[in-house]
DNA sequence: TACTCGTGATAGTATTACTATCATTATGAA
DNA sequence: TTCATAATGATAGTAATACTATCACGAGTA
């Protein structure tokens, strides 16, 4: 049981919302709200009257919920990152590495439970990552938003695994692709599986949990792919 | 060159599209307008004053504009599964089958260019799928939409294809998952390719069209696993 | 003491996402 | 031809959204 802290560079907000009661009540109220409403019923104004503040107020941390989603979905993938980190890092082989690594991508690694976030509903978090982590991309701003360099956490974390990838077999020609496949695939499986579940062999009926049944799928696709 | 015509059930509209110039100009015109401004500034008033209407006249045919982006996503979807059928019906060894099957999700089969759809232009269609078709499920309305029947388009194409994994390797476990799999990667990688590259090895900068280097990235990708 | 910093309170604006009503025009059946 | 009906246009209105702006207040700091 140990207690961390992501750090989130300046250029995700205006003021720091790891930096006051009110800030870190923003991000984790936010968090709640989006889970209950969805990214586009959400607004400033209910999680102001939420969190007994104001729009101006949250204003003052971020220009709008778009950019709130970008940082919500920075400091997830800052999060993955560092549990992959810590998980991985006393690991020699590569395979092995890259299983650990999937298995955190895919929420299945039994260290996820062990690690106190302060602040941070990681169960809740998840739950908004699935359903609307896409949408910091897919908005005409894509470029926009690209060019301020707000997509870093994701990229890096594709890159860091992909590394490991091409370590495995140098010959594979997509390691990139593939790891941005797999990390959408363990959301979007993990969506249907709840909500179209007629797209996916992954079921809330087995005796396996999602995240389970999520990792074998996505561990199967990737060793067959570059061995 | 021939002229067929797709047809999407009542369920889709409030009056149909296809049944009036009108209605075809709605349809026509919004996929322009979204590809322009993307499906968040896309609003009923811009689409009215584009076609010379009012607003008041395109509520008379979809409730919203989600709910028309879902009738364009279905058309899109009916479209792929027609195209399918046509270019695979005399083809009897299913691992063939199967790669036309793909090539024509990811567009780069030979076959495409040659059918004449009046009033849709395909390749505006299909850059407004790519960008937004995931917006027609990644909402809280998802489980009452999926309730009325509106997604069984995508589903209907998914399973399709999987019947064809099914065919080539019955002892594989995951055939809709691999298949939805791949239709959300087919988009997302040309999407990131464009727009984060650092995401992809497919790239606008090779000599091979991204829809064929997407198609071989999965392509490969299937067999590999199935086989 | 004065100053500024973070926050709250309040107000205002353009736009969105509808809903409602009524007028006009085109179509086609009697 | 006439009458009825359906399709569209014109206009208005409403609640909510996504902001922007201004001022006031209290706490801590120099």
């Amino acid at each position: 049981m140990s207690a961390i802290s992501i750090v989130i560079e300046k250029k995700y907000y205006n003021k720091d919302p790891q930096s006051s009661d009110l800030g870190k009540n923003i991000v984790s109220t936010s968090i709640e709200l989006m889970n209950q409403l969805g990214f586009e019923l959400f607004t400033f104004k209910k999680l102001a009257s939420a969190i007994d503040s104001t729009e101006a107020s949250i204003y003052r941390y971020f220009d709008n919920k778009h950019k709130l989603l970008v940082y919500i979905t920075t400091w997830y993938w800052a999060w993955v990152e560092y549990m992959i980190d810590v998980s991985t890092h006393h690991i020699k082989a590569s395979d092995e590495k890259l299983k650990e690594m999937i298995k955190i991508i895919c929420h299945a690694s039994e260290h996820i439970s062990d690690i106190d976030m302060p602040g941070m509903q990681l169960s809740l978090l998840r739950k908004v990552v699935v359903s609307e982590a896409d949408k910091t991309y897919l908005t005409k701003q894509v470029d926009e938003i690209n060019n301020l360099g707000l997509f870093k956490g994701f990229k890096g974390l594709c890159h860091k695994v992909a590394l490991v990838v091409n370590d495995i077999n140098p010959a594979y020609p997509y390691p990139h692709a593939l790891v941005s496949t797999i990390l959408e695939a363990s959301h979007q499986q993990a969506f249907f599986a709840q909500h179209l579940p007629s797209l996916t062999e992954i079921s809330m009926k087995k005796k396996e949990s999602l995240e389970r049944q999520v990792y074998t799928f996505i561990e199967e696709f990737v060793f067959k792919l570059i061995r």
